[in-house]
DNA sequence: CAAAATAGACCGACTGGTCTGTAAATTTTT
DNA sequence: AAAAATTTACAGACCAGTCGGTCTATTTTG
């Protein structure tokens, strides 16, 4: 793995811990064992950039894992085993891994406009993903169902990780329905 | 209107933008117009100190403002004037301004534990009273449904912000129906 | 007077970023 | 193919500015 996937890949990771600000690039460079050098010849435009590109790559990560646990799958057990993995990544880094995206995005006025806008790209990359997938299994309105049960997923995703407990992600599995059926 | 809740007021202010990380000390001394001295005196632990108190102002100024949405309207009317407090709050801050909690909550397991708990505390605060709200009308699990509803809500006050468009919560308003009558 | 509050100089650590330099690759020229 | 020139990548000392925090001195208040 070269020098530049792997700047990429732990800024990723450290981003979802604490935020565009939180993250420092001295820090990155500590933890890739980096010179300073290297990251500003692949990224001549400095943090901005890497964490721009970071954001994506994470974002396409994620869709991966998620489009992994739909696949071949009905709508309620693909939908269930998208929460799963929420839950496991909440689990695994006890409750330290935010949402990806929504770790930066939540500032994302206050930084630069091609950051909010690369959030706001993975964002709707994931609902499209959703919303061909429910409208692939015969689900009416799969467009404005595919946006409601993000808002839902993301929102359960914020409140589990805030408490420290997965019960607002397992509500979910509960409540779909009445948004599918609706 | 004293130093101290001068402090506590604008710090609010501020981390709802930026979060914890994004939120200096400098900045807000500067904003207040304090000396350093005065903010050490009134929160002796420094930072961390400040910021908590803010989580705790902010999440009750915020609990006042649904409140006062909801008081003596019925479930759906009262539930749509607090959708419009959020979405006037955006709308007012040019898409600035995020969940006062959420915004530090998402990387609350990187930094001091008092912190997390007091956004904990907020969060479970607004969920009782409309948990609370929600049984005084009737509403069957209420329990259960409110906690759904602010699942929803939190996130479709994320996306919303996000995506820079209020359509995320205007869609609460359609589909939080089918969770009340779930 | 004493206590509370204001005031800001100052501190070391750290911030993101620049700069100069070296060492391999790669390409161009002969 | 060998030599020369150029580009790519790595390396880290260094910079001005800011960070959160301490400290002492002064002013205000009761």
């Amino acid at each position: 793995m070269d020098t530049r996937e792997r700047l990429v890949e732990t800024t990723s990771k450290l981003v979802r811990k604490k935020g565009y600000f939180g993250t420092g690039i001295n820090e990155i460079l500590k933890s890739v064992e980096v010179p300073k050098g290297s990251l500003y010849h692949h990224f001549p435009k400095g943090k901005d950039e890497l964490i721009q590109e970071a954001i994506l790559y994470g974002g396409e990560a994620q869709m991966l894992k998620y489009g992994n646990a739909l696949r071949g799958k009905g709508v309620e057990e693909g939908l269930n085993a998208m929460i799963d993995v929420m839950i496991e990544e909440l689990l695994a880094s006890n409750f330290e891994d935010a949402c990806p995206i929504a770790a930066v995005a939540l500032a994302s006025g206050t930084i630069d406009e091609r950051i909010r806008k690369a959030c706001d790209n993975v964002f709707k990359g994931w609902q499209n993903s959703l919303s061909g997938y429910l409208e692939r299994r015969g689900v009416s309105n799969a467009e404005e169902k595919s946006q409601q049960l993000y808002a839902m997923f993301e929102g359960a995703y914020v409140l589990s990780q805030a408490h420290q407990d997965v019960k607002y992600l397992l509500l979910q599995k509960k409540f779909m329905k009445s948004i599918l059926e609706a």
